[in-house]
DNA sequence: TTTGAACCCTGACAGATGTCATGGCGGGGA
DNA sequence: TCCCCGCCATGACATCTGTCAGGGTTCAAA
């Protein structure tokens, strides 16, 4: 039998994956949380075999959540989920000792066969995003630019960035040009936009 | 027995949530697609009760899908389910006929009764959602101003948006300048973003 | 030890952006 | 009918952005 935590911020797919999984003789749904902060002291406390975290979540994000469990109970194997093939997420997620990251465009049949798979140790990767992953590279953003494009994702002016970050205005400006150039965008926001689709914005 | 037509974008959620409800004893899943455009010809062929709708998908999005429905297929209930909860699309959705608007934060078990209520004719409606949208109010922006935020979503140049929209330089930071105005906001950024989570940029 | 990369800053400049004044057009509502 | 509002446009203006050329520090690898 395996025992299952369930990771989303959506309570009503939660319970829907819960029911879907619990259709399966051989699955345990024994936790749900709905927070990335939850996921660790949840699976503590219910002896959990397998993690199913989706990536945006409140408190911290499903890749931290990840890191956290492969750090502090390395003997829980972590099934990544999420909404967008953002292809730098599942670089970092396995990064994070994640052993497998599905797509929600995935069938739902499929679901419970990544979970086993998972827990018998075995890796699950979609493989169109593993190719992209592979062709994308790593992010060329230093972690600077990172911060940047972070804190410009609201449409806040300069000023507003130097603020937040504690820097003059030439030098978010230099942040700011370089990762337009990086990005190849023609602007702050198209940039911003590339970085999220790319997954280079994550912590 | 209410026969039901889901759909939704993601299959893994689609499936998940059918799992759900085929639990029910009175309601059975008939349907399922995951483009907005699939959904009119489905409940045609399946005799449909009640449509559960999520409101971003590709082909057509799904208040585009309740108008659909309402107009060709009076008879079925329609049920938005959303990500967000964008108070403007709440009232879009019931202009275009919808019975009933739930985010997915709510509690899986209430979505069933959910169903139930919609099948008889009643209404229903996340409290919270209605009273920020009542609050709210309808969009301030006008046709051309939502166009040109529209347009400037991911990050173009006022040039680009000018030639997207056949209209001149002058004319788009007209448009800009207002709608930056009436949304409050600073930068052209910040607009889109204020503009979309109001659900004001709609179709 | 030298080199390079990442980080921070300054100053200057062209071009893009946001604002404003002004005017013409069409379609309601008073 | 006249007037107001949304729409389109022009031109001018101050400000903001993005780029470039500097020059500084720290740290790690060669």
């Amino acid at each position: 039998m395996i025992k299952l935590l369930l990771a989303d911020d959506q309570a009503l797919v939660r319970g829907a994956m819960a029911a879907l999984l619990d259709m399966e003789p051989d699955i345990k749904v024994v936790a749900e949380v709905g927070r990335g902060d939850q996921v660790l002291p949840a699976a503590r406390d219910h002896d959990v075999d397998v993690a199913l975290l989706d990536v945006e979540m409140p408190g911290i994000d499903g890749v931290a959540a990840a890191r956290e469990l492969h750090k502090h109970l390395p003997a829980v194997r972590v099934l990544m989920v999420t909404t967008f093939g953002r292809a730098g997420y599942l670089r970092q997620a396995m990064a994070a000792g994640a052993s497998g990251f599905i797509v929600k465009d995935t069938p739902a049949r499929q679901l419970a066969d990544a979970v086993r798979r998972v827990h018998e140790g075995l890796r699950v990767v979609d493989p169109d995003l593993a190719a992209q992953s592979l062709a994308q590279g790593e992010s060329p953003l230093t972690e600077r630019e990172a911060d940047v494009l972070r804190a410009a994702r609201d449409g806040g002016t300069v000023a507003d960035i130097a603020r937040a970050l504690r820097l003059s205005e030439g030098t978010v400006r230099n942040h700011l040009s370089s990762a337009i150039g990086k990005t190849g965008a023609r602007t702050r926001a198209e940039a911003v936009r590339l970085a999220l689709d790319n997954g280079w914005l994550l912590s």
